[in-house]
DNA sequence: TATTGTTATACTCTATAACTATA
DNA sequence: TATAGTTATAGAGTATAACAATA
């Protein structure tokens, strides 16, 4: 088994780094991820682990994390404006993995509640051995899977922002 | 100045790990980078840097890496059926970013070569600083930045999958 | 016959605009 | 008037099925 990481050294170019190199590397950067995210993307929709589409997947998961978040608060989340998500929600409403309840203090607002059934489907989403990413990552050495922690843990401070 | 990757060490968590328990954090890492590609990915096809959305760029920068491909040899790096290629470089033709050239040798073939407006453009792509990630990025110090090529790295091995 | 790519068509996801209900 | 969410409608991206050209 080999490591995942790539073995050169970028400490050398680090070092002549002027600001501009800095800006312009960080730029190539953003780009670089940027477009994996785009390739990675199409691979992981074209399968709906546990009968969820991705942006359901993912709503839901917002769901449980915000805990009874109201419509709006979940699009946020999700970077989706409202129609869309009263789109996703009304899905996962039919499967019964959520509820949706009005407000009882201000009856314009909908609170969205996760389902015993809801956390089953994320439960059973988070134990699959056999979806994409998990192939890929299957057997990886404690190294390259401490690396993915970060990785995973990277891409969630970058979508939900960076207010450290 | 904060290091953007997490603080908390995860080698305890490994040296207990049994393999059923490896099992499972891969699965769960696995749904993990799912969640979040999905939502970044949102975020990032709300901008179209350069003119291009996310899946034109990806194309042409797929057609630059690959040099004139065969359109079905590109559609094949980038996940989607031909006839959706068929349309993406289509769209990327109009622009003039790339041209399409039936093979002499094989008149069924097409190969789609990037012209020096296509590398004008992945450029500029490549040198954004104010798009969405590249201001995630900006002003990190070198360790972080060299620790995000290396992820950038592992996230382009897991799409294009792993032969080593 | 098999293969490469295109055309025709439909589906999914998301957006904007207009609307309803509530504050 | 302003706000939260929904309904109506449209656009982007991709898929499958059927087809044309070539091998």
């Amino acid at each position: 088994m080999t490591s995942i990481l790539p073995a050169e050294d970028t400490a050398a170019v680090r070092l002549q780094a002027t600001s501009a190199v800095v800006d312009r590397d960080e730029a190539e950067l953003a780009s670089r991820l940027r477009l994996a995210v785009t390739r990675l993307h199409r691979r992981l929709r074209q399968q709906a682990d546990g009968g969820l589409t991705p942006s359901q997947a993912s709503a839901l998961a917002g769901v449980e994390l915000l805990g009874s978040p109201t419509l709006g608060a979940l699009a946020v989340r999700e970077s989706v404006q409202p129609p869309s998500m009263t789109r996703i929600v009304g899905a996962l409403e039919e499967m019964g993995h959520v509820t949706r309840v009005v407000d009882s203090s201000d009856r314009r607002v909908v609170r969205i509640t996760i389902t015993p059934a809801g956390e089953a489907v994320l439960r059973h989403i988070r134990s699959l051995k056999n979806a994409f990413l998990a192939d890929r990552l299957h057997g990886l050495d404690p190294a390259d899977r401490a690396a993915l922690d970060d990785l995973a843990a990277l891409l969630e401070r970058l979508v939900d922002g960076d207010e450290s």
